[in-house]
Parts: C-alpha cells; sequence; structure tokens
DNA sequence: CTAGAGCGCTCG
DNA sequence: GTACGAGCGCTCTAGC
C-alpha cells in the first residue's frame, strides 16, 4: 500500500491515549484477568472505547490519518522550568501501572499508530501535530476532553470528547473560558491550575482572567498597563506576581515544535488487522468483546481460555485429595454409565482425558480405550476395542471381547462434549490424543495440557512425561505399563490386555492428569509464565496436530534408486579401505578403525576417550587425511553410510500407506530453549550442507500442481542478539540490509568492506555465531584450526568493538545465578539449575545460560508466527508442512504461491508484535519448486 | 536376546 | 574439558 502525502482533504484524528487510560480506568470495577488475576480493568475499557471510537469513524466525516498520543517519563522540560509542575498529582495507582503497557499493545493491536515522546507529554505531540496538519491544509479532531488542549481549537482544528459525544470549536471553547482559543493560553496563565500545579495569580479564576483579557487584549498588554487597574488588590496582585504569571503562561503553552521521530504520512489509517487483534484480545481474555469484534471483522473467535483458576490451591489441599490407593476407578460398559458421566462433565466444565492405543505412532495407532475423571480420585475407562489376548492363535483372535461399548456408540456420544466450546479437555501430551480423536472424527477442542503447563513452569529443570511429574508433584508412582505389555519381540499391544487390567492402570492416567492439573493451573500465575502457556505453548497443540497430520509427500522410488546407488558406493569404498588397511575390518566401528589406524599403522595422534577407544571423529580424520589415504577413504564412506542409513533407508519406512506421506511428529515440550524438536523420523536435519546430501530433499515433492513453498527467517539469532544486547552497529547493518559477517569483520579487522577477503569473512562469521553459543577461546580455536591465543585475541578484539556483548554475557549470566533461570523477550522462563555448579560444569551452565534468551526468543517468534498463520491463511488452499526452527515449510497450488508467500512472510516478520518491540526488523527469505531442493 | 551407553553425524 | 540446541543409526557390552 502506497503512502498518501498527508495535505487538503485529509483529516487527522489525535487520540488523547492518557484521558482514554484515566477514563476507562476510573470508570470500571477493578477486573482481573481470570486465569491469573492480572489487573486489566483499565485495558479492557481502552480497548472497548477503541472500538467503540473504530466503529464510530466511518462515513463521510471518517479520519485519513490516526493516532494514539501517549505521555511519557514522568520529567519533562517543564519540570526544568519549574520543579513544583505537577508536584501534587497523586502517584499512579498500584493495579493501574501493571496496563499501561498494555494499552501501547492493545493500541498496535488495534493497528492504529502509537506515538510518544520521551520528555515531552503527550499534549505537546498533539500540538505539534496539529500544527503541522493544520499548515498543510488538513483537518484536525482531537479526542479529549482535556481542557489544556482548547488552545489548538480553530483553523479546522477542532476537539470531540468521546464521552459526551461533544464537539468543541471556538464556540464551545469561548463557552468555556470566555476568550475563543488564542487567548486561552493567557487566561490560563492567569487562573492557574491546582491539577497541575500552575500557580497563576492568587485569587484570579477563569472568569475574572477572562474579564481582564477581553478588556486589555492580550496578557502582555495586561501587565503592562497593570496600573491602570482599577480594583486596587487586583492591581495588586498582578504587579506582585508578575514572574509567576508569566512562568505560568510558559506552562501551560503548548509545545508545537516538540521534534517529532515520525511524520503525518506514519499515521495513515490502516485497516484492522485480525491476526494481530484477535490474538491480542484472547490474551487478555476479554470474551465479550473478543466474540464482537471477531463478528465485525468476519472472522473465527480465537479461544479464550476459560476456566477460572481455582481459588489459590496449597499444596495441602492438594493432599486432601483421595489417596491414590482409595481412588475410585470404574469400568464402563454401557451408554448409560457414560451419559452419567457426561452429565457429571457439563456441571464442572472440565475434565481430564487419556486415550489408550495400539501403538505411539499416532498416525498408524488404532483407538482401544478411553479414560475420563472429573473429580481427583474418581475416573473411568472405557474400554472399545480390546481382544482376546490369548496366546493360543499365533496372531491372536480379531474378535473383540465382550461387554464394551460399540467404538461408534462411544464416540457418538462423546463428540458433543469434546467438541464442546464450554467444556475444557485437559491431557497429558494433548496433541496425542487430539490426532487420535481426530483420525476418528472428533476435533476435540478447546484444550489443556499438563505436560505444557509443566514445561511453561519449569522448562530446563526436568523432563515433562507423566510419570516423572507424578512422582514429583503428586509423590506417587504410577502403575508401570511393562507388565502389561511386555517388551521385545513378545511384547503385545493394549488392544490385548485383559480389560480387568486395562481399567486401574488407564483410569488412574487420567486421575493424574486432573490433579496435576489443578496443582499447575495456579502455578502459572505465581511463576508469571501464564501468557507464555497461552500464546506459545497450549495454541501449539491444534496448529501442530494439524501439520503432522497433513504429512508431506516423499517419493519412494528417488529414495530407493539412491539408495541402490549409495550401496555400490559404499561396497566399493569398503574395498579400498580394506585394501589400505591390509585386512578386512567393520568400518563402521570407530573402535575396530582406531586400533587400525594408530595400533596396526601407527598414525600419530590417537587419543584415546574415556571408555579407552581412540577417538576417529571427523576432526581426527580429517587430519590424518592430508598424509593419508585410509582415514580419507573412510571419511567417504561415513557420508554415504550416513546418507544411505539415517536417510534414504530409513525415511522410506515412514512412509505412511494410507496417506504415501511421511508424518513426523514434533515434541514442544522437548527442548529446553522452547524449540521444537522434530520425531518419527526427525525432518529438522535432512542433510543440506553438501551437494550430495542435499540431493535427499529432491525426494520430498509436492502433489501434482501444487509447489513446495519455504519461507526462512535471515539471522533471526544475530538480530535478536543485536537487539537484546543493544550493539548500534549491528542493529544499523540489519537496517541497512549489509553482510552482518563482513561487516563484523571490517570492525574487527579494520578491512574496508569493499576489501573484504572470503578469508576474513569466514572467520568473522565464526566468531558471530561463536558469540551466540557463549564463546570461549577453545571452542573458537578448534573451530577455526587456529592457535588458542589467537582465537583469544579475537575475542577479545570483538568484546572491544561490540563492548555490549560483553555486559549482556555478564548480565545473563549474574541473573542466572541469582534466579535460578533466564528469560526470553517473551517471558518464556528457562531454569538453569547447574549454573552454580562447580567445576566444568559450570561452563557448561554458563554457555548454555547465554545461548538460551536468544535461541529461545528466536523460538518464540516462529511459534507465535505458526499459531497466527491458519487464521491468516484461512481463506488460501495452502498447508503448512513443516518447521525446522527459523523456516516454515508449506505445500500449495502453484497459482497460490505468490499470495501464500506474501501472507506468510507478512504474518512471520511481524511475528513479534505487539508483545515485543524488537529494535530490528526481521527478514524473511522465499523460495519454491516442485522439491524441497528447490524451495530452499 | 535386549537395553542402554557411547560415538558419530545430520540439522538450525 | 568447552562452543548452543536437538534425534537417530550403528556398534559394543553388560546382564537377563
Amino acid at each position: 500500500m502506497g503512502k498518501t502525502t498527508f495535505g487538503k482533504g485529509c483529516h487527522l484524528h489525535l487520540i488523547d491515549g492518557s484521558a482514554f487510560i484515566f477514563r476507562a480506568y476510573h470508570a470500571l470495577p477493578p477486573l482481573t484477568r481470570k486465569s491469573d488475576g492480572l489487573p486489566i480493568g483499565a485495558v479492557s475499557g481502552f480497548c472497548n472505547m477503541l472500538q467503540r471510537y473504530v466503529e464510530d469513524s466511518t462515513g463521510d466525516d471518517a479520519p485519513t490519518h490516526v493516532a494514539v498520543i501517549f505521555d511519557k517519563g514522568s520529567h519533562t522540560f517543564r519540570n526544568d522550568m519549574y520543579d513544583q509542575y505537577k508536584a501534587n498529582r497523586e502517584a499512579m495507582p498500584e493495579d493501574l501501572r501493571p496496563q499501561i503497557p498494555l494499552t501501547r499493545q492493545a493500541t498496535l493491536a488495534f493497528n492504529i499508530a502509537c506515538e510518544e515522546m520521551e520528555g515531552y507529554e503527550a499534549d505537546d505531540i498533539i500540538a505539534t501535530l496539529s500544527c503541522q496538519a493544520r499548515e498543510a491544509g488538513g483537518r484536525v479532531t482531537i479526542i479529549s476532553s482535556d481542557k489544556d488542549l482548547m488552545q489548538l481549537v480553530g483553523d479546522g482544528v477542532e476537539m470531540l470528547d468521546a464521552m459526551k459525544n461533544k464537539r468543541i470549536d471556538r464556540e464551545g471553547v469561548f463557552e468555556k473560558f470566555g476568550v475563543y482559543p488564542d487567548r486561552v493560553v493567557d487566561v490560563q496563565a492567569l487562573a492557574g491550575d491546582s491539577v497541575d500545579n500552575v500557580p497563576g495569580a492568587p485569587g484570579i479564576g477563569i472568569k475574572t482572567a477572562a474579564l481582564l483579557i477581553n478588556e486589555y487584549g492580550s496578557l502582555e498588554d495586561l501587565l503592562e498597563r497593570a496600573d491602570e487597574i482599577k480594583q486596587p488588590k487586583r492591581r495588586q496582585t498582578l504587579i506582585d506576581h508578575r514572574d509567576q504569571i508569566e512562568l505560568s503562561k510558559k506552562l501551560v503553552q503548548l509545545d508545537c515544535d516538540t521534534p517529532l521521530t515520525f511524520t503525518l504520512d506514519d499515521l495513515e489509517v490502516k485497516e484492522p488487522d485480525p491476526d494481530k487483534l484477535m490474538p491480542f484480545l484472547a490474551e487478555m481474555e476479554f470474551r465479550t468483546l473478543t466474540k464482537r469484534i471477531a463478528d465485525k471483522l468476519g472472522v473465527e473467535a480465537p479461544v479464550v481460555a476459560d476456566a477460572p483458576a481455582p481459588a489459590a490451591e496449597s499444596p495441602e489441599q492438594a493432599a486432601d485429595a483421595p489417596d491414590f490407593a482409595k481412588a475410585n476407578y470404574e469400568c464402563i460398559r454401557d451408554a448409560k454409565a457414560l451419559q452419567g458421566w457426561i452429565e457429571r462433565i457439563r456441571e464442572v466444565g472440565h475434565v481430564a482425558v487419556d486415550t489408550e492405543t495400539t501403538g505411539l505412532n499416532e498416525m498408524t495407532a488404532d483407538l482401544v480405550g478411553i479414560s475420563l475423571c472429573v473429580d481427583a480420585g474418581h475416573a473411568c475407562y472405557i474400554p472399545l476395542t480390546h481382544k482376546d489376548g490369548n496366546a493360543d492363535d499365533l496372531f491372536g483372535s480379531d474378535t473383540l471381547l465382550e461387554g464394551q461399548m460399540p467404538l461408534q456408540e462411544a464416540l457418538d456420544l462423546l463428540k458433543p462434549v469434546l467438541e464442546d466450546e464450554s467444556v475444557l479437555k485437559i491431557g497429558q501430551n494433548m496433541k496425542y490424543d487430539a490426532k487420535i480423536f481426530a483420525r476418528n472424527g472428533v476435533q476435540v477442542a478447546p484444550v489443556d495440557d499438563t505436560m505444557l503447563m509443566s514445561y511453561a513452569l519449569h522448562g530446563g529443570l526436568h523432563n515433562h512425561g507423566m510419570d516423572a511429574l507424578s512422582e514429583r508433584y503428586l509423590g506417587h508412582t504410577p502403575i508401570p505399563i511393562k507388565p502389561l505389555l511386555g517388551s521385545g519381540k513378545s511384547a503385545i499391544t493394549f488392544d490385548r490386555v485383559p480389560i480387568d487390567d486395562a481399567v486401574p492402570y488407564a483410569a488412574e492416567d487420567a486421575d493424574i492428569t486432573l490433579r496435576l492439573w489443578q496443582m499447575f493451573k495456579p502455578r502459572l500465575h505465581a511463576a508469571q509464565v501464564t501468557t507464555v502457556y497461552e500464546t506459545m505453548e497450549r495454541p501449539m497443540i491444534p496448529v501442530l496436530a494439524r501439520m503432522e497430520m497433513q504429512g508431506i509427500k516423499v517419493d519412494r522410488d528417488t529414495l530407493s534408486r539412491m539408495s541402490n546407488a549409495f550401496s555400490q558406493k559404499m561396497a566399493a569404498l569398503e574395498d579400498e579401505i580394506h585394501t589400505l588397511a591390509g585386512e578386512s575390518f567393520n568400518v563402521g566401528s570407530p573402535k575396530q578403525l582406531g586400533e587400525i589406524l594408530f595400533d596396526k599403522m601407527n598414525m600419530p595422534g590417537g587419543k584415546k576417550g574415556k571408555t579407552g577407544a581412540y577417538a576417529t571423529g571427523v576432526d581426527v580424520l580429517e587430519d590424518l587425511a592430508t598424509e593419508h589415504e585410509l582415514p580419507a577413504r573412510v571419511l567417504d564412506w561415513r557420508q554415504v553410510s550416513k546418507l544411505k542409513s539415517t536417510y534414504t533407508d530409513a525415511l522410506q519406512t515412514h512412509i505412511n500407506d494410507e496417506t504415501g506421506r511421511v508424518h513426523t511428529s514434533y515434541s514442544i515440550a522437548g527442548a529446553s530453549t522452547g524449540r521444537l524438536a522434530s520425531t518419527d523420523p526427525n525432518l529438522q536435519n535432512i542433510p543440506v550442507r553438501t551437494e550430495e546430501g542435499r540431493r535427499i530433499r529432491e525426494a520430498f515433492v509436492a502433489e501434482k500442481g501444487n509447489v513446495l513453498v519455504s519461507l526462512d527467517y535471515s539471522q533471526i539469532e544475530l538480530r535478536i542478539l543485536a537487539h537484546v544486547a543493544d550493539i548500534p552497529e549491528l542493529k544499523q547493518a540489519f537496517a541497512d540490509g549489509v553482510d552482518i559477517h563482513a561487516l563484523t569483520a571490517s570492525e574487527m579487522f579494520d578491512v574496508p568492506l569493499e576489501d573484504m577477503t572470503p578469508d576474513i569473512r569466514r572467520q568473522a562469521k565464526a566468531i558471530n555465531f561463536g558469540v551466540i553459543y557463549g564463546i570461549s577461546g577453545f571452542g573458537l580455536a578448534r573451530n577455526l584450526r587456529i592457535p588458542r591465543a589467537e582465537a583469544q585475541g579475537f575475542i577479545d578484539r570483538y568484546f572491544e568493538r561490540f563492548p555490549g556483548i560483553r555486559t549482556y554475557m555478564d548480565d545473563t549470566v549474574a541473573f542466572a545465578k541469582e534466579h535460578g533461570h533466564v528469560q526470553t523477550l517473551f517471558g518464556r522462563v528457562i531454569h538453569t539449575p547447574e549454573i552454580n555448579a562447580k567445576g566444568p560444569h559450570a561452563g557448561f551452565a554458563k554457555r548454555a545460560a547465554i545461548n538460551a534468551p536468544i535461541q529461545g526468543t528466536a523460538a518464540d517468534v516462529i511459534r507465535r508466527a505458526m499459531v497466527r498463520m491458519p487464521a491468516a491463511l484461512a481463506d488460501s488452499p495452502a498447508r503448512m508442512l513443516l518447521q525446522v526452527h527459523d523456516e516454515l515449510l508449506f505445500e500449495v497450488p502453484e497459482d497460490g504461491a505468490d499470495a501464500l508467500i506474501d501472507t506468510a512472510r507478512g504474518v512471520m516478520e511481524n511475528a513479534a508484535d505487539p508483545a515485543v518491540q524488537l529494535s530490528v526488523s526481521l527478514s524473511v527469505d522465499a523460495g519454491r519448486g516442485a522439491n524441497w531442493a528447490e524451495a530452499h
């Protein structure tokens, strides 16, 4: 959208943000956010007022430009003139303070410009903009009832009292002050203002002031001719307090020359953006407003957390729940019994749900039974497809056991509750169960997930599996599954477990899940991670479930042909290696290889590790390869072997028979930093760095008529580093689109950019990444294969040029030591329990603590983008398929690729808004093609 | 025969 | 003794 230049015919609206906030605050009872008790009344009122404003400002008189203007900081140039200015002002109420930044976020969420200037009051900014707009020939409406702004009225500038819906023009000002706008400051200077602590002339109010000004024409003339005033007392007052009156005029006179960092053109009215607005409203848990605005915009309202936080629950109360030994676990075998449970679920409004299936892979596992729990200690299991587990028949009997409800009947009864917006479904690793249900025609929503709650609360502390959580937080060891299923070749699937054994095991899982939920729910707020959970954990469940079920098409023939080629190559290399070694051995055994290299052939540098085996990693072999043929051939063999075993062979086994596609599974709570991890198979480590490896990606293809589209963040971690460590040079480089590694090299080695050599740049690149990883001389030396002292020299030089980096690292480690955790820009907490350890552990923990906020913030950003993507692409045929940390891969009909890139890039580049104002922009590169190699 | 540790290599 | 964060295939060994 091109910007129009502000001028004749334009209409500027300026909203007095502070007035909105205070009015909202005082007009509403002290509302709090249900899930965590955050005071939210003023924000709620503010949003309602903004919404009403937006709705009202349509039609002929609609603004072309608009901004909400806020005060910033308490010290302004007026305090420099008069230290008592606004000194009487009451301190801001405690429950209002945390709402102030939220109103800024709200404004941005409404897609309205939001402006403030350090050292200036909002009124000065409004004055300056009014003057500028008037000079450009435009009209101005100031939305405020602040009388201090009335001096600006006239010549196309009006005020609008939003509350009374009353327009104030020149005549309106005259009514209020008895003078026209150009003399308002004179009147105010005389009358003073007790609220703002403007002294004025004692004993003179607005009426007297207006009288005097009208008689003498202006304040200056009045003071000049004060001796002519007839009333002796009034005369003396004006003469005695002349200085004070002149000071007062300066205090009330608004500054039309505020140095603005933006222009009128930046304030152009923008369409509301549901992708910004809806998530914010949902985050604030404004149910009614969210729905009303969603209807207005014609979008689907996001799920707003519905469950009120249970009254602050102490561990003692949790202990009041029935002992697990006394728990009552029922087996549900008919519709009547199930209906009773459903009624109870509706009464309470939430239920813990768990599914039992025939396997761990959600895309192939079949539903065997469902457990439910509404009250701690009272759960049920509904067996559905249990079969005879007797080993008489080698393949078991396929006849269903008696005493089970038909699967479809149970699903039909449960579906309305599981899909009911007003019933919260609680699970442990709910994505698994949601996918199982989805494959059975039930779209479970809304959901809570105890695994993700634990992750938001305790990321980095321990894993978040149910067994561990139960042990740790409930002091109860769950019934192990092993004895029921067996292990190894003789293992059976859950449908072969006798129902009597299945009931206590399955029902207990739901019971545990409910108890964990009751314990975690209030703790989210106490730990201030409710927003993290609500915006970056919970909403990932449906998004990832959809992606995983979508899968990506992988061409088996391509992989198979590659496998054959690799086999031949490996065999040839193996022969060569055996000949070079003079004997036959297993090339794939590092132990045997080490013995050949260092014992038999006596090559230099043999170092044994802790297990007594020689190290034969790539570093070692690369060094030896410069002198010897054998290690070089082993490296070749290893590359091919890796490609074949991990990729071309293993990947084929993951192609789903029904869909012909590969369905990975993302673990949301796996990585401590907030990153996702892809498993079964891992599609986040498909080769790309070598030409040969990259060819694996040719097997990842789009369906006929479609293309794969890849969008990836450019240098996101370095950008975040530049922001958090506040490095002006790096920020500037990103703003200018300069090659960041070249710039670093230029700064460090004093080489002009135009004289940059690839080698110097390469070293700088290594240092840039090293910094993100918590740099050490040793590590850099090893990476660059240079002496340690030289590497240390580089690092010293780097810190010298970018001192902010050193400060960031020191501050981060100090924060971790004090709090036991670090945080991302979005509030994700990453615990660092080892940070105060002694010995070598300390180094690890320090570097991890330095890296975590950077990697974690990047992870948060892409999570936010992913959460917003479905709504943004609601009208698009595009499907999101994969996430690879800083990349999203989509599949779309060819003719939809351009639109997709446009939309998805917008979502990704703005994913930090409105929660965090980054001082660097995010940039997204896009590619497309018939396969992943072409698209990347 | 199986589970788990260790190594090595793939990705961002 | 070291770069940060992950997952997985292979080999080897301890122990059933």
